[in-house]
DNA sequence: CTAACGTTTGTCCATCCGGTCAAAAAATCG
DNA sequence: CGATTTTTTGACCGGATGGACAAACGTTAG
């Protein structure tokens, strides 16, 4: 787990620390990408001084990486969890349910990771095309199968899973924008919930299988 | 539609440079964000030392923003032509063609917009709640009354635009990701004739009127 | 208590970056 | 051509920023 160089066992301190500053660098290259995030800013919303900050870690890339690599694993979470022996649509909706609460509960997360693919990925390529990659191509398999067995209409699951993620994703990184059509979150049950419904009419009779 | 203050009328060179620098500046901006891109980069990428450049544009902002303001008009008219009077599945059908052609011709100008979004639009805000919201609250209005007529299934209208947006922004925003997982442009024709396919079915599909 | 180790801070530095300025070089115009 | 205006450039500046360092401070175990 640790990549330090003797494995040196990590103190009480360290890890209270360690995660302060994460929380608090997921805030700010969330919101300003990672270049126009300063180790200042950081240390400010940590709450602590600069050089104390590149205690704990030494470059600021660090600080980004570690986001990162802990990101990627619940990011994928969700799609781990689509079970090819449940129903089709079932799970799929389920799926479209789990990514839309993942866009509201963790939305630095999202625009976090967003950032870094819309600036070429140049940190993340790797995982993308070893993790992401073999997980998808697996579950897009599983979809297929799906489709073959005549459960859900036939079309691309590439791009049924892509779309999955576009719409939901939507939420947490357009935020604002969304906002800005809509004006302040209007009373009921809110914004997500009518999200929720819409995407789960779409998809559910978009891939009805037909007669 | 200049600013400039006494009006001058703009020479020949004026305007040919203004237009390689905006054209520099696009490749940049898109790339690094509005705080990632160094006055530098963009007068290296157009050719040009930065005194020069700031001869023609006196701040960095005043290169994004002139690039934003031209991006958003052509980037919302594929909206502007959907069409109260066509045929509503196939309006919508043009409507996400013509995104999804944009997403292709014009991925740059799409990753420009996505980053001003992600950073909380600090630039453009305005624009958003006055035109952008306008324009929407418009064609809103008009799939609610096809909605009404029974001529597309019912559904809230506002994220069903959103969702377009989404998906066909999607192949320009997160266009190393969707690399990342298909591999490189699989023969045949391309990746964006599969994505139309895919779309135009979930859509139909999705919004045909039940019985 | 004290030595060893972990933590925190003030100071400092080199580089980058946005932007200025004056002077040189083109271009334009009469 | 010569005068005036536009364009281009090299040198420079002040502030921000990533990071180094050593000294001070705290903690803990023998």
């Amino acid at each position: 787990m640790t990549t330090m160089a003797k494995a040196r066992p990590r103190t009480r301190i360290q890890t209270q620390k360690r995660g302060i500053i994460l929380e608090a660098a997921l805030d700010v290259f969330s919101t300003h990408g990672f270049r126009g995030a300063t180790i200042d800013q950081i240390a400010e919303a940590a709450s602590m001084s600069k050089p104390n900050l590149l205690y704990y870690f030494r470059r600021k890339e660090d600080i980004h990486t570690a986001l990162i690599q802990r990101l990627l694993d619940t990011w994928l979470q969700p799609l781990r969890e689509l079970d090819e022996i449940g129903d089709p649509l079932t799970e799929l909706r389920g799926y479209i349910r789990r990514k839309l609460e993942m866009a509201r509960d963790y939305p630095r997360e999202s625009r976090l990771f967003a950032n870094e693919i819309l600036q070429g990925a140049p940190r993340i390529m790797e995982l993308l095309e070893t993790d992401l990659k073999s997980l998808v191509d697996e579950k897009a398999a599983v979809i297929r199968a799906w489709m073959k067995a005549g459960r859900i209409a036939k079309t691309d699951p590439y791009h049924l899973i892509f779309s999955i993620w576009a719409t939901t994703q939507h939420y947490a990184d357009f935020d604002v924008q969304v906002r800005a059509v809509l004006g302040p979150d209007r009373g009921g049950e809110g914004r997500f919930e009518d999200a929720a419904r819409f995407l789960e009419q779409l998809y559910v009779e978009g891939l009805r299988p037909k007669g």
